[in-house]
DNA sequence: CCAGTCACG
DNA sequence: ACGTACGTGACTGGA
């Protein structure tokens, strides 16, 4: 087997890439998508080829002959996008992090450094490997050369190879001659004229017949098209320039050793290791993993699992400050907890007579007297049941304030943004499950596990917080965030009670019409297949019965709602797939999903997340109790389930169109809020006022049309999306939104400001100087500019209303407390408080809510609310 | 592990 | 010319 060399068009992979996958960003902002694909490309052929040589060339921008005629047919050129220019050093960098030997020179196209290279392995008896996205270097292939063109495709990338005899075949000339048709035909992309009205075809023939394009102009008169003749002869001295441009240099001086510089050895460094970590590229990441000094930060501690040790330590600790904490919780309590401080980090262990039980009582004791820095505090209040009684600080939290985008607040990537140090992941450090399983197993990477997590909070807090000062959300934190913290916790502590055997029978009630609607669909499909397969169901409707109106996705027909709904009514299998696509959802989603998730007493628990949301919202998992179905009367039937305790009834209060409200508030608009004064139905305020019609005269149809408006500007307004909403034309939706900007000035004057400022500064700010970046509207790509342009609007908006009902929940929460009631809030949902209330409580209940969801925030307009109670969540909405 | 779908605000 | 409404999470099927 003789050697082999890989050679890659660096740029031209790049771009290829870029354009081929969609857009990737990672924390700081850093557009991927181009190193990614570039990657995905790269150990492809690395698996396949398995090369002694590899070398990825560039080019690089300067005055040579054949690059000032390059640049003075630039015009045709598009800038290269700034989102893939940004790539390229970071590519480069990553390479050599890789031990990958980078070719580049002054003067030379990568073309021509490929084409030297090739020349000079193939001398060498190396078989060489050309891997470029265009056909450029076709004129190269030989029987040793081959030209390999990767194309991105629906899976993955697949790759067209070329070697002499597969140019003969597929393009009719050999590669030398591949040149001069090149020299006839031009090239756009390149800037390479050639011969007006030569193009593919002719040209190929012409070089058949000639071979190139100094024979073909000394036969010039045989040439068969009059057309092409006469252009031959004009525009001849054109065809040699291009002769020349298209020419790849062979010989290029290249200061590369290809047995000396170009050898390929282990790329899976550590320096590419925490690069891939830098870049998010988490599918590369397992392949570096093995890599030396990969994230090899790390933290000095002390264990302590001795009785008497513990003591010393706790008294001592009484008299510090602050500690930065990490816990491992149990059932009983704490099987260890890490405490750092600016003396170093000790760890103290449950093990003989320091038991979990007596380990937290100390840190509820201890975290009285010092200020705690955590990760997530709300873990460490729900393990410790402990209270909002000293300072406390939330590392994640404050890093959310900072920048919602992240994907996540680990304490790597903490320390990572705010410490500039690499850690390991905790899922790297430890192999197991949980932490508690780590205790019983593995007991020494779990330790360096906390040992790291508490320095890293301890560390990072300073940074932090002086941040959140600089960014003027200091308040914003102390004020909404950390009390919320408290808030949230006891939510999750106290869970909704779900019944039990009610849900069950609900589900049970489903199954028989689903088993009938799945024979009704076999039979109407003529065959048995899985109706839960969008693939599968898109066969069976648009290919076997050829229903109308077939769209598209990319892996397929789309069979979504949307599309349905328009062939329900002709169609009975249409309906019946839409009433079984229901039911199955009920079924699996809420039935069967929230029955595995009720606890041995009854009730459900959820976690509530506080670091999620781009806007400031919460959200809510394992189970999600913010999307309980209600807008169906079916679905909506399984908040039958929800019930308060003996004694208790249910309190439910939501917002009134509180986004719309925020809306009139920020924008000052005179109209609006007058129309909220009035205290009238606001859809037909507004429809009255954007038809001309008088109030009591507004039918149904422009009371719908204008509520959808209003949604619509809230969400940052486009004709598209109003019309598809609507069913109406781009056109006609455009009318509208004019129209309503018409009425409503100074909405207009306040969107079109939140766009300007958000572009000039980056974020937009919700009236509690919430930040949410907005990087999409630097993008230069429309779509992802457009979107930025709906998100500026938007997020104010949404933001501004999320911070009001936390500070309703915090009020809330607190004077329950406070009066000493024993009635809970026990959900949020965006816009909505459940409390689950003391029937002799009721009334005070009731006032709490009222007084509190209203006094959250001083508004232009007043703060709405709806209320009811009931014996069951069905009952109190 | 991602895409498609659909539940909510 | 581009091809879309804003914000979430859970479940299913199929690489």
């Amino acid at each position: 087997m003789s050697e082999k060399l890989v050679l890659i068009d660096g740029h031209s992979i790049l771009h290829r890439a870029y354009f081929g996958i969609p857009d990737l960003t990672n924390a700081s902002g850093l557009h991927t998508n181009a190193i990614y694909g570039f990657l995905n490309i790269l150990f492809k052929l690395l698996e396949e080829e398995k090369p002694q040589y590899l070398v990825v060339t560039f080019d690089r921008h300067a005055p040579t002959f054949r690059h000032k005629m390059y640049e003075a047919y630039k015009g045709t050129r598009k800038p290269m996008e700034d989102e893939l220019r940004q790539q390229i050093p970071v590519m480069k960098e990553l390479l050599r992090a890789m031990n990958i030997t980078i070719a580049e020179m002054d003067g030379y196209e990568a073309d021509d450094l490929m084409g030297t290279l090739a020349k000079r392995a193939e001398a060498e008896g190396i078989e060489v490997s050309l891997v470029s996205g265009d056909r450029d270097l076709l004129q190269i292939a030989t029987d040793h050369i081959r030209i390999r063109i990767p194309k991105t495709k629906r899976n993955g990338t697949e790759i067209e190879d070329y070697y002499a005899k597969d140019v003969l075949e597929k393009m009719e000339v050999t590669p030398e001659e591949f040149i001069d048709l090149k020299a006839l035909m031009g090239d756009t992309a390149d800037n390479i004229p050639g011969v007006p009205g030569i193009g593919v075809k002719t040209g190929t023939n012409i070089i058949k017949a000639y071979h190139n394009i100094e024979n073909a102009y000394e036969h010039v008169e045989e040439i068969k098209p009059n057309k092409a003749r006469e252009n031959l002869k004009e525009f001849y001295d054109q065809a040699v320039l291009s002769k020349k441009l298209a020419t790849i240099d062979i010989d290029a001086p290249v200061e590369i050793d290809l047995k000396k510089d170009a050898l390929f050895s282990n790329p899976y460094t550590g320096e590419a290791y925490k690069m891939c970590r830098e870049l998010e590229l988490k599918t590369f990441l397992k392949r570096f993993e093995s890599a030396d000094g990969a994230g090899e930060e790390t933290v000095e501690f002390i264990v302590v699992t001795d009785l008497s040790e513990a003591e010393r330590f706790f008294a001592g600790a009484e008299e510090k400050e602050a500690f930065g904490v990490s816990i491992v919780p149990c059932e009983e309590g704490i099987l260890a907890c890490a405490f750092s401080d600016a003396k170093g980090v000790v760890i103290i262990e449950s093990e003989g007579f320091v038991t979990s039980e007596y380990l937290k009582d100390k840190l509820v004791q201890l975290a009285k007297k010092v200020e705690i820095y955590a990760l997530d505090l709300k873990s460490i209040v729900n393990a410790l049941g402990i209270g909002r009684d000293n300072k406390r600080f939330d590392c994640s939290i404050a890093a959310y304030l900072l920048n919602p985008l992240a994907n996540s607040y680990t304490y790597d990537d903490l320390a990572k943004t705010y410490l500039d140090k690499m850690f390991l992941s905790e899922s790297e450090i430890i192999k197991k499950a949980t932490r508690e399983k780590a205790f019983e197993d593995d007991r020494e990477n779990l330790e360096k596990l906390i040992a790291n997590e508490a320095y890293v909070v301890y560390s990072s807090k300073s940074v932090l917080a002086d941040k959140l000062e600089e960014l003027d959300m200091m308040d914003l934190y102390n004020e909404v965030e950390l009390p919320l913290v408290f808030c949230l916790s006891d939510m999750e502590k106290e869970g909704i009670f779900a019944d039990k055997e009610a849900l069950k029978e609900y589900g049970d009630s489903l199954t028989g019409r689903i088993d009938e609607l799945e024979k009704d669909i076999y039979s109407a499909a003529g065959e048995e297949f899985n109706i839960n397969s969008p693939k599968q169901l898109g066969v069976i409707l648009f290919e076997k019965l050829e229903l109308p109106g077939a769209k598209k996705t990319k892996t397929g027909y789309s069979t979504s709602a949307e599309v349905l709904d328009k062939l329900a009514a002709d169609y009975k299998i249409v309906s019946d797939i839409l009433e079984y696509r229901q039911l199955t959802k009920l079924k699996s989603t809420y039935a069967d999903g929230l029955f595995a998730v009720i606890g041995e007493d009854g009730r459900i628990r959820s976690t509530f997340n506080q670091t999620i949301t781009a806007t400031g919202r919460i959200s809510s998992t394992e189970p999600n109790l913010q999307n309980i179905p209600i807008r169906m009367e079916l679905g909506r039937q399984i908040r039958k389930v929800f019930k308060p305790r003996d004694g208790y009834v249910f309190v439910d209060a939501d917002y009134s169109q509180i986004e719309l409200r925020v809306l009139a508030h920020m924008s000052d608009d005179k109209n609006l809020i007058e129309a909220y004064r009035s205290a009238k139905d606001i859809h037909a305020i507004t429809a009255s006022q954007v038809f001309h019609v008088p109030f009591d005269e507004v039918t149904p149809l422009q009371r719908r049309n204008a509520k959808a408006v209003n949604f619509g500007i809230v969400y940052g307004i486009s004709s598209f999306g109003l019309g598809q909403d609507l069913g109406i034309s781009r056109k006609e939706a455009q009318e509208y939104i004019d129209k309503y900007f018409e009425t409503y000035p100074g909405i207009k004057g306040y969107l079109d400001k939140a766009v300007e400022d958000a572009k000039e500064y980056g974020y937009s700010t919700t009236m509690f100087k919430r930040r949410r970046p907005i990087p999409e509207l630097k993008s230069g790509n429309f779509m992802q500019r457009s979107f930025g342009e709906r998100v500026a609007m938007n997020a104010p908006i949404q933001g501004t209303a999320a911070d009001i009902i936390k500070i309703a929940m915090i009020r809330v929460h607190d004077r329950l407390e406070r009066e000493n009631l024993k009635s809970k809030l026990i959900l949020q949902v965006h816009d909505e408080l459940l409390i689950e209330a003391e029937e002799s409580e009721l009334e005070k209940v009731q006032k709490i809510l009222d007084e509190e969801m209203h006094g959250a925030a001083d508004l232009k307009v007043s703060l709405e609310i709806d209320m009811h109670n009931g014996k069951t969540w069905y009952d109190a909405k």
